[in-house]
DNA sequence: GTCTATAATTTGATAGAC
DNA sequence: GTCTATCAAATTATAGAC
């Protein structure tokens, strides 16, 4: 265990409790038992280590989704669209947790959420069409809606992963892929 | 207009654009053109300033709520559910939008909205076992996430209006209401 | 009701030693 | 790599005059 990584610890976790502004520098090195000045020199900026923390969490979650999503038919995608949220908040709850908080005030974490999202969603388009739905462009955008709130609630602990995992396969039965 | 309303009217502006924490009462002074001790001398506090804005959205938002959910049947009870969301944004965009912004990491703003929604989402049940809906827990729960989804992605302007409006009608349809 | 002036802390960041 | 000491600016809030 680095100072380097108590750092980031000690940092998802509080900037997870009151957000990045509402977390002083000065709190981050208590709680991973360091100097302030070692934040600055390892991070240059309280923006620059955020940015360390979501840069690395993104790059995890692309990794996880190439593996995730190996292209087999319409339905499958369908199938592993739905999945998705709950598997990609498993592998990493700590730091979307973190993202969930921050994402509607947080430039930073914008951007890197958009860049990660858009090429997923550009497909659903083509999916739905393919399955033959009227309306496809709808129904992608429902869907997105839908999968977003699921990783939102479950990470947020407004629902639980029991709820998730029903509200998945109810969802499996509604787009008649079970 | 007076000045209290002045930075009142500021204060949305300025929170909604960059939260709460991230906003000094000498910028809100600023946007309101006035001075710094008048918002003490109204409000008291930051917090209190904040409580303020929060406290009268919600009381308009209950009154907009008594006026509109005016209960006949299950089915009608159901299309006012999915149309609610849309309709309460458009009766007080800029509240909402700010509502947005800062929910997920300000207690304040959570607990009056967690008061404002808990009745309406626990007649929902009862719906859909009247309905005669299988598993009416998990099909509430499912719903209770898409008209969340529905007001944040149309008040922070993921989606457009027509959009949000497509996907009401679009569940009513899912929901065999029309 | 409203302003100017100011106090008391906190904050992000740097200098420089080891 | 890591720490102590320190700075300049910003922040919330108050005192007191009009």
């Amino acid at each position: 265990m680095s100072k380097k990584q108590d750092i980031l610890d000690a940092t998802l976790k509080l900037f997870t409790e009151n957000g990045a502004r509402a977390t002083s520098t000065k709190s981050i090195a208590l709680q991973a038992n360091t100097s302030e000045a070692l934040i600055f020199k390892h991070f240059g900026s309280k923006d620059g280590l955020l940015e360390e923390i979501i840069k690395t969490g993104y790059q995890d979650a692309v990794k996880f989704l190439t593996q995730f999503f190996v292209y087999q038919n319409a339905q499958e995608y369908l199938i592993k669209t739905i999945d998705l949220p709950i598997m990609l908040v498993n592998s990493n709850f700590d730091f979307w947790r973190m993202q969930y908080k921050i994402l509607p005030l947080n430039p930073i974490a914008q951007q890197y959420h958009n860049n990660f999202l858009n090429p997923s969603e550009n497909k659903l388009t083509d999916i739905f069409n393919e399955l033959g739905y009227q309306n496809a462009q709808i129904e992608r955008d429902l869907l997105i809606l839908v999968i977003d709130g699921i990783w939102k609630n479950y990470v947020s602990e407004k629902i639980t992963l029991e709820q998730a995992n029903s509200m998945a396969v109810l969802l499996k039965k509604k787009y008649n892929l079970i």
